[in-house]
DNA sequence: GTCTATAAGGCGATAGAC
DNA sequence: GTCTATCGCCTTATAGAC
């Protein structure tokens, strides 16, 4: 592996684990085996490297999300697919986490893969449960786009719940009420499968 | 307001707006308008101040929480006025934001406040919903651990998405979600009121 | 390209005067 | 109780040798 490319993968894993305020280039160049002079020569600094490890990160996450949203199945099962999908709860999500960060936050450049990767798997959930309405799973009055945001909400805060408690089970509990949720329909009585 | 009663207060903004990797016990005098000598009389150090203040914010948001919870109207309007509370969406929640922080998670001390807070309003919510159940405004399947589960996740996410975007829209459309959820009775093909 | 050296300043904490 | 001085180390970055 190229040196930069070292220092991106480095500084993924650092992002992820501190955050951007946590992580110094110090501890980045240790870890990628880099002394200051190539971290300095490939990029133009912290801001720089983060950057491009964020970017990274984010088109990874996307990728990952569409291959299970794109997967077989009704829309509720790909819906399923999405929540249940093996996960580092405790490690938190590694794009999500960064909203955190004031000086992500705080820097548009940095702000945007984040933004752009949530938006876009709310766009695609919100499609699917579109889907779903259409052919009669899910009840006519949800709304795509709501419906969306909320199973993005319950999975970036079901990573809250489970670090706070150092367990991932309080993930899965968010993950199964929303489940139980998404599965009763108005027109019927009969107990959803679960 | 005496001297350690400013530190802690300064300390619960910085770790609000920054977290406690981004807070610097200077930057706390700063705000405080005190000396070093008083931080270090007064408390142990960056740590011990902290605790107290975390644990001051911890105890605040239960009471504010509580407050709602506590309040008049059927299960579902009580859990609807929590949600829809006044929030300063952009700022993130001041106990939740902490569990992205890798020095608190990994100290129990700091931790326990933010787990034992976030525990007791899940609690709370899911007596509410068992209520809800009982008298009929909630499906009799749900669960209401796991609904209890999902509504704070989807207000921990909804902070997520809304600092992603630089917009409190995109929480409002995670709780519209939920809500719409929530309304939704199998026993009825009436679409609910929202 | 990568290295070491150096810089000015911040970190978290301690010492000791007042 | 509060102050300033000092500590040893880390931070982000630059300079310049190899």
């Amino acid at each position: 592996m190229s040196t930069p490319e070292r220092l991106i993968e480095s500084t993924r894993e650092l992002l992820w684990e501190r955050g951007y305020v946590g992580t110094s280039p110090k501890a980045i160049l240790e870890r990628a085996g880099a002394g200051q002079g190539s971290m300095y020569h490939h990029f133009k600094g912290k801001h720089d490297l983060a950057l491009a490890a964020i970017r990274r990160t984010a088109e990874e996450l996307r990728a990952t999300a569409e291959g299970v949203l794109a997967g077989p199945g009704t829309p509720y099962e790909r819906i399923e697919a999405y929540l249940r999908r093996e996960r580092d709860v405790l490690r938190g999500c590694p794009v999500g986490r960064l909203t955190m960060d004031p000086d992500v936050v705080a820097s548009a450049e940095l702000r945007a893969p984040v933004d752009e990767t949530l938006d876009r798997i709310r766009e695609r959930l919100a499609g699917i449960v579109e889907e779903g309405k259409e052919q009669g799973q899910f009840a006519p009055w949800l709304d795509g786009e709501e419906i969306a945001a909320t199973i993005l909400a319950t999975v970036q805060g079901g990573y809250v719940l489970a670090r706070a408690s150092g367990s991932p089970a309080a993930f899965d509990t968010g993950v199964r009420g929303l489940l139980s949720l998404l599965a009763s329909r108005s027109t019927t009585t009969d107990r959803p499968e679960t």
